[in-house]
DNA sequence: TTTTGAGTTGTTCGA
DNA sequence: GTCGAACAACTCAAA
């Protein structure tokens, strides 16, 4: 089954589009092309993706193949090793080189990294092009020639940079005419929920792939943007872009995002605020990367490492620890933005950005349950699920990360309510049902702040 | 090498 | 009702 001359490969992951996908141009541009993805189940340390993540997967791969196909590309599934994917591809069909978007997640650089050292000894090409992020990680660096770990200097290294010109989606070629190699059946890899079918909501929320990000991206820049600075921290309101599941899966590029917003930023100044508002937020994405691929430790550890005497409680510590996580999960806790919160999650795959960081304070001084708990839960849950923004996030929120919030900042779930929920818009479409309080806020706060007090105390025992 | 200024997103208390 | 201070020093980044 050799194809008549040696193929463009191009190894799709969390570059789900056509546009601005420099991997998929060059290969495109270089000879025939193909595409494949493979749905990695083996390699070690590769994170098992959450339901929520799965169900997004599923359709962004369907809405990926059509869109191949009018490219004249065709789609190659694969699951398993890939490793083993490649060695038996090689054998199927002539290579000539092998094309992907970088990652930057220690498991997946180990991946990447054995598959070029493969394609080397087999004599077939390997490239890898910039993506995902508007900059590579190790491109932003202090004076010192050192990481950042702060996020402010970070950004303002990052805003003197040149963000390179987007690239068009690639002409079409025509479709390949001999046999090709087999791709599995999407149905085979099982990825969307049966029996329950507990995606309803997903489907009701969300439309998966490229297609749908700029009709989003229009409404953002028609009209959301100008409000953006104030309404984003609205749960009540549509005034978040919602393009972190885009963002997530590559069916956006933070490339085209952040020169989208410069060019409207200087042709509109009533939107000014707003795009460099948002910029700013993407920031946050690229900063978290940042910080995972120069501390990899951070996804299993607390980056300060004074509070890995916290005490924190894990899961299946006892009975009653489990109790309150399950109420947190369920959003069963008595305070109502907490548990719209959670039920917003569970019923969309999605929570508000500022929700997020109540619920997680809520878990993490509230429950004082530890941050891994939480992490784990919105990985299973998001349909953004990322790996550095989840595990960043959760330790800015518990106080453990590398510029992280001051423990002392425990948000009261009924003050932010009131602040910007103020009509109870949010909490009655999602947690209409209240029950009785889990904990009293009052004294869980003041327990987290002594037990924060003691660790500091031990901690500075144990340096003397 | 030392110094200096700054650091996403909050709450509570008391004047 | 409103406003500023306290909460806790510590680490980071740049000069």
């Amino acid at each position: 089954m050799q194809s008549a001359s040696p193929v463009e490969l191009v190894w799709l992951r969390d570059d789900l589009r056509i546009n601005d996908n420099p991997a998929l141009f060059e290969g495109m541009k270089h000879g025939e092309a193909w595409a494949l993805y493979i749905l990695d189940t083996e390699s070690a340390g590769i994170r098992e993706l959450g339901g929520a993540a799965k169900w997004w997967l599923h359709h962004a791969l369907k809405s990926m193949a059509a869109q191949l196909r009018e490219l004249g590309v065709p789609l190659i599934l694969r699951s398993g090793d890939p490793q083993k994917v490649f060695r038996k591809l090689q054998k199927e069909a002539s290579i000539s080189s092998v094309r992907w978007n970088r990652r930057y997640s220690p498991s997946e650089i180990a991946v990447d990294a054995r598959i070029k050292e493969q394609m080397g000894e087999s004599g077939i090409q390997a490239h890898s092009y910039c993506g995902f992020l508007l900059k590579e990680p190790w491109e932003i660096q202090t004076v010192g020639g050192t990481s950042y770990k702060v996020f402010t200097p970070f950004y303002n290294r990052l805003l003197e940079q040149n963000i390179r010109k987007p690239l068009p989606a690639p002409e079409a070629q025509s479709y390949p005419q001999g046999n090709l190699p087999a791709s599995e059946d999407l149905a085979s890899w099982q990825l969307l929920p049966h029996s329950p079918n507990w995606a309803r909501g997903l489907e009701e929320a969300w439309e998966p792939g490229e297609n749908a990000v700029y009709d989003r991206l229009e409404l953002l820049i028609d009209s959301i943007i100008t409000q953006y600075p104030k309404k984003r921290d609205r749960p009540d309101v549509d005034g978040t872009s919602a393009l972190s599941p885009a963002l997530r899966w590559g069916h956006l590029s933070p490339v085209v995002l952040w020169r989208e917003l410069g060019r409207v930023a200087s042709a509109d100044p009533d939107k000014a605020l707003g795009c460099y508002a948002l910029r700013r937020q993407l920031a946050w994405r690229e900063f978290c990367w940042h910080l995972l691929f120069h501390n990899p430790q951070m996804l299993e550890q607390n980056l300060r490492a004074e509070f890995d005497d916290y005490g924190w409680v894990e899961a299946g510590e006892s009975k009653e620890a489990d109790a309150l996580i399950a109420s947190w999960n369920r959003g069963e806790t008595g305070y109502a933005m907490v548990d719209a919160g959670m039920k917003q999650l569970w019923q969309t795959g999605w929570m508000h950005n500022r929700v997020r960081m109540l619920v997680g304070s809520f878990l993490v001084k509230n429950l004082g349950v530890h941050w891994k708990v939480g992490e784990k839960w919105f990985w299973d849950t998001l349909v953004d699920a990322d790996l550095a923004s989840n595990s960043a996030n959760w330790q800015w929120v518990a106080g453990s990360g590398a510029d992280a919030a001051p423990f002392f900042r425990v948000f009261n779930p009924e003050v932010q309510g009131q602040k910007f929920d103020p009509q109870g818009v949010y909490r009655g479409r999602f947690a209409p049902l209240s029950c009785d309080p889990i904990v009293d806020l009052r004294e869980s706060r003041q327990n987290a702040l002594e037990a924060y007090e003691q660790m500091r105390q031990l901690h500075r025992s144990e340096q003397s």
